[in-house]
DNA sequence: TATACCGGTATACTTTAGTATAGTAGTTAC
DNA sequence: GTAACTACTATACTAAAGTATACCGGTATA
């Protein structure tokens, strides 16, 4: 029987590897700015001073060590032109792109439960 | 045009709708706890001494506390026995439980991430 | 020469998260 | 009566995360 991570009654045999797949994610999208980084270049590539224009409240400090974590964890590609002066650019990588997916089910299910909980409070059965 | 989730494009119009959206499943995943309780509860009903004994290193504090969280932002219930003595059983709702969805995009790109990644630092194209 | 843009860094601080350790009230078994 | 189980709570602490503020070298503009 294959190492499915879907299946439930599986998760035991495997779950090494299912515990270090969540991790692996987790720690990209650990932390305040990760997520806000992620989204604002999913629109495209941004230099620093656009991501700091973009996401409000951001520090440079934080926004620096940010883009660290996540070029180093392959999710953000730099590249420096030599233009004059330098600019740079920060863009998703593949792994980056394809982490939309993981947002999207993040959305579907805060809906969904969003909706649930309304509807308790309020005593309503859908 | 409706707000979906899933469209990158209509993204814009319905962002205040998907921030909260994804706020709302980061506060259900955030800490350190969290997915090992939910992780735990996966499998069924359990009660406050098995849950501490199940997982690793957690101190009474921190799963009292993050039970309650869990509770009230409804991915727990909480369902007092009179028994003698009393007995509590921790259950996941049926949110909590459709969050298995979630996990299961975070573990497939966990996975596939890091096929990427190590292909990459190996030099290899799959 | 002064001002402003670029892509950051340095230092010091506060705030939040998590840990360690002990203790509670009630019940049961020896 | 004493030890052990249940489901926790209280207090005090440490460690991690994030903020505030200022600054760097380089270039371009007025």
């Amino acid at each position: 029987m294959a190492c499915d991570a879907s299946v439930l009654a599986e998760v035991k045999m495997c779950s090494g590897n299912y515990v270090m797949a969540v991790n692996d994610t987790m720690n990209v999208i650990s932390g305040k700015w990760k997520l806000p980084i992620i989204g604002s270049l999913l629109y495209g590539k941004k230099r620093f001073k656009e991501l700091e224009r973009d996401i409000e409240k951001i520090t440079p400090r934080m926004l620096s060590k940010e883009l660290k974590d996540l070029e180093m964890n392959s999710i953000v590609s730099r590249t420096v032109h030599n233009t004059i002066p330098v600019t740079v650019e920060y863009e998703l990588t593949e792994s980056g792109q394809r982490f939309k997916a993981v947002l999207d089910v993040m959305v579907e299910w805060g809906i969904e439960h969003r909706r649930n909980v309304k509807s308790e409070i309020m005593g309503v059965k859908l």
